[in-house]
DNA sequence: GTCATCACATTGTCCTGACAATGATCGGAA
DNA sequence: TTCCGATCATTGTCAGGACAATGTGATGAC
């Protein structure tokens, strides 16, 4: 490949590298039980989002920032990587550290249908077609690591918005982890309320793939025959390795989408 | 919620915590260009990995084991935290360290279909349908960040395995960027390339759903018409923002499904 | 027996200091 | 001009220490 200049064979055009503007002032409250470099790396993402650090904008070097600050170096460095973490910053040996170009908004979270939909605006509702306790089957046992004929709640939902259904949602939970009141699953969504029950999730495996609606799937959520569904299986875990839940999902996908940002970790 | 013991109520059977074995022993190179916290990373990693760290078993307060490493307790920090970022391992304020109950294997990168159906030993094949320069249509350019009409390359490819079609990709690459040889195309993939051409992919934003075949993708996939599809779009970043490729991919739902794990971070 | 309190173990946060590795820049030599 | 090397700026790695915050378990009071 011959070194021409990135701007003439590409057509970006992008400001060249400049430096932060020095005026970016920090407050930090030592006597606050928020941690320093957490202090700090709020207010730096903060900037970050409004533009006052623009992207592509060196951040200044460490040393300097911790002596401006009053902070040790390592303090600045930890807030400075979590932000790397998140994606928005890069670090260059000998250069320095700077905003990504980009917009990068959330690195895939383990996300809940309804908190998505909720942040979207889009004003969730819930159908709560069933919710009971039975035997798992196999299936469902294998996937939570429970032994087959374990007692499981076993929850079917409809999610709509503007009053269309979006989803048709089957979850199993092995009983005894949390209450589950058919009224509070209208209201809010699965994994809000484990969180509040205190089960932390820690990691998920996921399956995303595609298939035709049989004829009750489709009449359920209000698609034609033969429809496109975008289905879903998942298995959470909790931060002691406990599979917490599986559910099966099938959405519309002629109205959902699973829509993400990933960064690649170096 | 009542408080009784969880094994009872949820059928979990799983060893209480249990100590490290006292006889692991790393080997750390001082000499080595290799960071010393990424040599413990790694060989704590392969422990776990191999069993010789046993789920849920605790792994020795730091301040002892970096004594016996001869390390200094940051150090020895950077490597636990590298597998508590990879879901490996989970800290406890009072209580230790301990290696996650659940197998966790990849946290979701940004996947290289090639680069999954080799390493799932599926030998996959490539078919270059297209490889050519034209000017970027209003779609294209936008994904890209680019002005309408810049010159593009666009790739057509089907993906195969074991001589049955798995995927068809469509994909545009600013011009310029790197060379685009089509025996290289069919030989390897995508990202393969853009790494040996220097390129340091950054993030990408991705979105998955689904759609019937059009009779035309039915044939080139030798699915039946109206089969259903798993559909994905991707703009890709480098490390300095700037977008590098922008792919609309149609997979077989028959015989394909996005398959990942991923953390929730605190 | 049940509950609150205290001590202990362990990770979390923060500091100071030093040197190494790497990318960019600039000057000089071919 | 072109290429090479020295120099500089900046982040990367590592050490050692101090105290705070928190979960666990034991102790004691009721």
């Amino acid at each position: 490949m011959t070194r021409v200049p990135v701007n003439r064979t590409t057509g970006y055009s992008r400001p060249v590298t400049t430096t932060a503007p020095t005026g970016l002032d920090f407050t930090l409250d030592r006597s606050s039980p928020v941690p320093l470099y957490y202090q700090l790396a709020q207010q730096l993402e903060a900037a970050i989002e409004h533009g006052v650090l623009s992207p592509g904008s060196l951040l200044g070097n460490e040393i300097e920032l911790a002596g401006r600050l009053g902070l040790s170096r390592p303090t600045v460095r930890q807030a400075i990587q979590s932000l790397v973490d998140k994606g928005l910053l890069v670090r260059r040996r000998g250069v320095g550290t700077q905003v990504v170009h980009s917009q990068v908004k959330r690195p895939l979270e383990l996300s809940s249908l309804y908190d998505d939909l909720e942040a979207a605006g889009q004003s969730p509702t819930t159908l709560v077609l069933r919710n009971a306790v039975r035997p798992a089957p196999a299936e469902v046992a294998a996937a939570l690591g429970i032994a087959e004929g374990h007692p499981v709640h076993h929850i079917e939902r409809l999610r709509l918005t503007h009053d269309q259904p979006m989803a048709f949602l089957s979850n199993h939970v092995p009983e005894g982890l949390l209450d589950l009141d058919t009224e509070q699953l209208e209201s809010t969504g699965l994994y809000r309320m484990m969180r509040g029950a205190g089960i932390t999730l820690h990691s998920a495996r996921q399956s995303i793939s595609a298939r035709l609606a049989t004829p009750d799937e489709a009449e359920r959520l209000g698609e034609p025959e033969g429809a496109a569904l975008l289905t879903m299986q998942r298995t959470a875990y909790d931060d002691t390795g406990r599979a917490v839940e599986y559910g099966t999902h099938i959405y519309r996908a002629s109205r959902y989408a699973f829509d993400f940002q990933l960064l690649v970790r170096p």
